[in-house]
DNA sequence: TGCTGGTTGTTGACGCGTCAGTCAAGGAGG
DNA sequence: CCTCCTTGACTGACGCGTCAACAACCAGCA
């Protein structure tokens, strides 16, 4: 039977867990600001960008970007209303449905990508010593790690 | 002019920012599973739990965890209607509410603390040693400094 | 052929968060 | 007292996320 955390480990934890989401919560302002897009909005586009054709099944895409089905399909009715992408019946599979991105999607894509990896090096990379990112990356394996356990 | 992240400074973004995000939501999973109450909730109580008399004004409240006053109106009405807290009148200034902290609230709060920080150990603490830990903080106290800037 | 069980994708309800008002109550200066 | 500004709190609209339920469909098998 172990112990509870010690106000050391407690005022880390607030520490990392405030400051992690304060940076992104400041990312998601930046790309709001700069592209008009969410970060969701974001994952989707870049999914389709890469996909053959710019469209993909929409289970496939939820598995690609780690959403759950229902998630998917409540954003992609909202972006679609937005016109960033389409939903097209799936010849193969009548209950399937295939998203494809639209040009206006594309455009706020292409429009986005620099500024978001520039948000990231000034608002992350940047921050930290090469020695301190390389325990970031590390920390979080160990986090992931012992998460999954 | 800088130039973009490097591929392995995206890995690293990526591996921290969603390792820190599992994490937060295991957390969340955990305190709504064992308690019933949200981080929201959960903040909210331990700030009354903290007050004098077991009561605060609205504002002062919204001021200590951080919150707008508008995201605290929405969640105490929240609260209010599962009766964890009340609200009332205040007597010196009119326009200005007292919440407080109604005894289904003080119960709740009572039973989560306890589990609520073992999780903290399990989920965070455990999982890294003890110079990772240190690395942990002082790597959220440069990305917080760096935010501010 | 017809059942049966697992998939695909959508929907509705609800919690949570932000933003942009709104409105009443205080307070300062004329 | 009256005007003007600020402050305290609430509200409505809307985006976002989860969960549970559902219809439509596919596939395998008797």
């Amino acid at each position: 039977m172990r112990t509870l955390p010690t106000r050391d480990d407690l005022r880390t934890w607030r520490e990392f867990i405030e400051t992690t989401e304060a940076l992104r919560s400041a990312l998601t302002t930046r790309l709001q600001h700069d592209t008009g897009l969410s970060p969701g909005d974001y994952a989707v586009l870049l999914a389709l960008s890469e996909a053959p054709d710019h469209r993909m099944r929409s289970s496939d895409l939820a598995a690609r970007i780690g959403w759950e089905r229902s998630r998917l399909s409540h954003h992609l009715a909202r972006m679609e209303r937005r016109e960033l992408i389409r939903r097209e019946e799936c010849a193969t599979d009548s209950r399937g449905a295939e998203v494809v991105l639209a040009p206006p999607g594309a455009d706020a894509f292409g429009a986005a990508t620099v500024p978001h990896l520039r948000a990231v090096r000034e608002l992350f990379v940047d921050a930290l010593t090469p020695e301190q990112l390389a325990a970031a990356g590390e920390i979080a394996a160990a986090l992931k790690a012992h998460l999954v356990r």
